[in-house]
DNA sequence: CTTTGATCTGAACGCGCGTTCAGATAAACG
DNA sequence: CGTTTATCTGAACGCGCGTTCAGATCAAAG
């Protein structure tokens, strides 16, 4: 038998992570038992509690995570000043960012009903400083008379709708490439919205 | 203490499955004890088992039921031979009827993970003939010339990504009726596939 | 080599789960 | 009115849950 104890492994805690949330996507949250995650881990549940305090705030530090990150990154991409230009960008980051992290993506839609209330509100603040993001540009873009959009807020919702719908069948090495589907759905996103 | 046993009651099947419904929408299938079902129709848990044989099944007959009401609402429907009425006709239908069973629809979308294989394959062939009705709609639409979609299947899952996507934020009494809401949508379907 | 401290095990805790069933109840029937 | 039958109660079943913790283990520090 390897040997299982004592050992400042320090890696132990990305992977209860890791594994809790592919666990939580597949499963769903309230399905997933501490010790099924423990199992993926190679340890005994006990060891799960050195990494959070509970249970919730595991599955709350992967949303808040997840969040944070979509949007440091796409505060990281320049803004261009044209709207048109704008909207493209965000399409195409759009996809790409969701594309490539399914899981994630799963879990922050999903298991938003099993969030305590407090923990509900932090991340309700995040994905609607997002959306606001995508209705900002619309807004730009209505008044620079390049969109003709009667209600942005909604047609906002409606493109992340849709944009995140690809997450449902696109997998990597299929049929098509991510920028295949990039330009597919920026065609539809474009002709939706253009004056 | 009211009478509460050996009543024909002939109506706690449908509040059964209602209570189940709306529980399992709000938190979760996994989430919700059968005890709480039972709580909510005003009886002992051991009384579900007159209507259900188990949690499973209760679940199972819920998603069939209403995506059989889908699949038959849409075939009550005439078809118009043009490509364009026939894309408005389903834009329209959908969002109506989507909207007025937000419950059913959180259900049947968020829940697939929480079904036995064989339940699973029954929900998608339902599910996936829904989905070809609308790429059929917008095949023909190809070839009469009025849609410009290069990847039919692809557009139809894109469309209806974001036409359930009204369930996100639509109340019945808000600010927009359901017949604007339609109108602001199939604005933007229109466009989106228009040749 | 000894000590320290982070890490993990293994057992235990109280609790709630889905499900079963014998017995109680009351509506329906002849 | 007596009997039948569908319905519901209340208690019980074995099981798995999230969480805790004393003790074992081992890398690193002195």
């Amino acid at each position: 038998m390897a040997r299982t104890q004592g050992s400042h492994a320090g890696i132990t805690g990305p992977r209860v992570r890791e594994a809790a949330l592919r666990l939580f996507a597949r499963h769903g949250y309230a399905a997933v038992p501490m010790r099924q995650i423990a199992a993926e881990v190679g340890v005994q549940a006990g060891a799960l509690y050195n990494y959070t305090p509970d249970k919730q705030s595991l599955l709350f530090e992967l949303m808040k995570e997840h969040l944070e990150t979509l949007l440091a990154a796409r505060r990281a991409e320049p803004v261009p000043a044209d709207a048109l230009a704008a909207l493209e960008q965000f399409t195409r980051f759009h996809i790409r960012f969701h594309a490539r992290r399914p899981d994630a993506v799963f879990v922050a839609y999903m298991e938003l009903r099993n969030l305590e209330a407090d923990n509900f509100a932090v991340i309700e603040r995040l994905r609607r400083a997002y959306e606001d993001d995508l209705e900002a540009i619309l807004d730009t873009g209505v008044q620079q008379g390049v969109f003709a959009v009667a209600e942005p807020k909604i047609a906002a919702m409606a493109l992340i709708a849709m944009l995140t719908g690809v997450n449902t069948w696109f997998r990597e090495g299929g049929r098509l490439s991510l920028a295949q589907v990039e330009d597919i759905y920026w065609d539809m996103v474009r002709r939706a919205v253009a004056a």
